[in-house]
RNA sequence: CGGGCAGUAGCGCAGCCUGGUAGCGCACCUGCUUCGGGAGCAGGGGGUCGGAGGUUCGAAUCCUCUCUGCCCGACCA
C-alpha cells in the first residue's frame, strides 16, 4: 500500500480523553475513532489488525475441529425468557423494542441462540461431539466504559459452544479449548496465562480466564512466577486425544495462578515458595467454561443416547475478546515512540521510507523494493509522501511495523538501503535484495 | 449510581474571575526555498465558543436547566 493512497490519520498530539497507553496509541496511529461512549469505528489500520486477529482465531479454531457459523447481533427476548436470563442479566443488557412492540436485545452472549440452533437440528448422540463458534459483535451496556477498546460497550468476541454426550467428553472439550487458546495467544505474540477464575453470570462448575500481564490490567492476579517460563511452542498436538490435551492442561494449570476473585492467601503461601510468589495486574483476554446442563436442560437441548433415552447434552462455552486483544497486544508491545507489532499480527510487514520523493533513482529503487516484497507475498507500506524524513520516521515508529527499509540517494550511491528493526532499533546497511530476503 | 473534572477550528490549548467584533500552536490550502530524524519564510481557509432558557444595550464570559466526555469508587469480558 502506498501511503498517499491510504487513509492513515495519525495524530501528533494525544486526544485528551485517552488515559492508558494502548488507547492513546490507537488514537494517534489512526486505528480507531470513538463514535460514542464505549463504541468505536475501526479505521483502516485498526481494522487490518482486527482482521488479522480474527484470521488467527479462525485458523486455530478450525485446527481444533471447531466449526464456524454466524449468529445475529439482535436477538429475540423470548429465548432469554426461556432460559431465565432475561431478568437476571440486568441493566447491562441493551433492550430494544421493534415496531411491532416485540422485545429484542443486542446480544451480550449467545448461549440461548446456539442452544436453540442445536435443539432444532440435533437429536442423536451420533451427531456429537459438536463445537460451533462464531466471531461476532457483542454489546454489554457497561456503566462506565473506558480504556478505549479494552473496555468498550460494543466489542468483537469469538464465542464458541461445545455439545457433548457426557461430562467426560465435555471436559475434554474444555481441555481442548485451553490448548487451542494457548496456541492462539502465542501466535499473537502474547503470553496469556490461564488462571482459575470466577464464573460470573455465565455460570458453571469449571472455568479459567486467560490473562496477559500488564500494569494497566483491570484484574489483580496472584501466581507462581515459574508459570511465566511455560511455552506451548511448536509442539504437535492431537486435539482428539483426551490424554494429550489433559497433559497440556495439567502442565499449564498445575501451578498457582488465580485472579483476586478466587485467590486464597493460605493456599498461595502453602503452594508457592516465597521467592516465586507474584502479585500483578492482568488483562483478561479470554475465558473458558464448563457448565454442564445449565442451558441444555431448561432449553430442552436433548439427544437420544444409545439406550434410546433422551438426555440433556453437556455444554461449555469459550470466549476470546478479539477487539480487546488489539489493546492488550499494544499494552504488552510498545515503547515511548509507539506501537511495536508482533510479526503475527502486524498490519503491514514492512515500511518503505523514500527519503527523496521525486528523485528518479530513489523513486525507482523504492518501486522495485515494493514489487519485490509484494512478490514474496509480503505487504509493504510505502511512505511515498513528499515529506521530510523525520516525519516519515515518526509515523513508522508510531504505527510500529516490524521492519523499516529506508531508501535514499546517499545510500543508493553505495548500493545499499537501511534495514531497521522496530523492536531492537538495530540499523543495518545492505543491498535491496538482502533487505527483501530478511524481512 | 455516588464523588470529582472538562466541553472554544481536525488535534492540543488560552480567553471566562473583572461581559464590549473569537485567539495561539500543530494539522490543512497556495507559493517559494528546503530535504538523511516531526523544515523555513510569506500568504490563506476553517469555529452559531456542546445545547436550551434567562439576566443585560450587549454573553464564550454571569445565572438556571440539560446533553456529552474523562477520572476515582461500586459493577463488569
Amino acid at each position: 500500500m502506498r501511503l498517499t493512497r491510504y487513509f492513515l490519520p495519525v495524530l501528533k498530539e494525544t486526544p485528551s480523553e485517552a488515559q492508558i497507553v494502548s488507547h492513546r496509541l490507537m488514537l494517534r496511529a489512526g486505528m480507531i475513532k470513538q463514535a460514542s461512549a464505549g463504541i468505536y469505528s475501526w479505521l483502516p489500520l485498526g481494522y487490518k489488525v482486527l482482521r488479522n486477529l480474527e484470521q488467527i482465531v479462525h485458523e486455530e479454531q478450525q485446527l481444533a475441529g471447531h466449526i464456524p457459523l454466524l449468529m445475529p447481533t439482535l436477538q429475540s427476548a423470548d429465548l432469554w425468557r426461556e432460559s431465565g436470563r432475561y431478568d437476571d442479566y440486568g441493566q447491562e443488557m441493551l433492550r430494544i423494542t421493534d415496531r411491532h412492540g416485540r422485545d429484542m436485545l443486542y446480544g451480550p452472549t449467545n448461549e440461548e441462540l446456539i442452544t436453540d440452533i442445536f435443539r432444532s437440528s440435533v437429536g442423536s448422540y451420533k451427531d456429537l461431539p459438536l463445537t460451533l463458534y462464531h466471531i461476532q459483535w457483542k454489546f454489554r451496556d457497561e456503566i462506565r466504559p473506558r480504556f478505549g477498546v479494552m473496555r468498550g460497550r460494543e466489542f468483537l468476541m469469538k464465542d464458541g459452544y461445545n455439545f457433548d454426550l457426557t461430562k467426560e467428553d465435555a471436559l475434554h472439550s474444555y481441555n481442548r479449548h485451553l490448548v487451542s487458546y494457548l496456541r492462539t495467544y502465542e501466535r499473537m505474540g502474547l503470553q496469556a496465562i490461564p488462571m482459575r477464575a470466577d464464573s460470573g453470570p455465565i455460570g458453571g462448575d469449571d472455568t479459567h480466564e486467560f490473562l496477559v500481564l500488564a500494569d494497566t490490567g483491570e484484574s489483580e492476579v496472584f501466581y507462581d512466577s515459574a508459570i511465566t517460563d511455560l511455552r506451548f511452542g511448536d509442539r504437535a498436538i492431537d486435539y482428539d486425544s483426551h490424554d494429550e490435551c489433559r497433559t497440556v492442561l495439567d502442565e499449564f494449570t498445575s501451578r498457582y495462578a488465580r485472579t483476586d476473585e478466587t485467590h486464597v492467601v493460605g493456599e498461595f503461601e502453602a503452594q508457592v515458595p516465597e521467592g516465586r510468589r507474584r502479585s500483578a495486574r492482568g488483562i483478561e483476554v479470554g475465558q473458558i467454561f464448563y457448565f454442564g446442563i445449565k442451558y441444555s436442560e431448561p432449553l430442552g437441548a436433548m439427544v437420544q443416547g444409545p439406550d434410546g433415552a433422551k438426555v440433556p447434552v453437556h455444554m461449555g462455552s469459550h470466549g476470546i475478546g478479539v477487539s480487546r486483544l488489539v489493546g492488550a497486544i499494544i499494552e504488552a508491545n510498545h515503547d515511548d515512540k509507539g506501537i511495536i507489532w508482533p510479526e503475527g499480527v502486524t498490519p503491514f510487514h514492512a515500511g518503505i521510507v523514500n527519503l527523496r520523493q521525486g528523485d528518479s533513482a530513489t523513486d525507482a529503487a523504492c518501486d522495485g523494493l515494493y514489487k519485490a516484497l509484494t512478490e514474496r507475498g509480503l505487504e509493504p507500506l510505502y511512505d511515498d509522501r513528499d515529506e521530510r524524513a523525520g516525519a516519515k520516521f515518526a509515523t513508522m515508529d508510531l504505527i510500529g511495523l516490524p521492519w523499516r527499509i529506508t531508501v535514499g540517494p546517499r545510500g543508493l550511491e553505495k548500493g545499499v538501503v537501511e534495514l531497521t528493526s522496530r523492536r531492537t532499533g538495530d540499523v543495518e546497511e545492505m543491498s535491496v535484495e538482502a533487505a527483501v530476503a530478511r524481512v
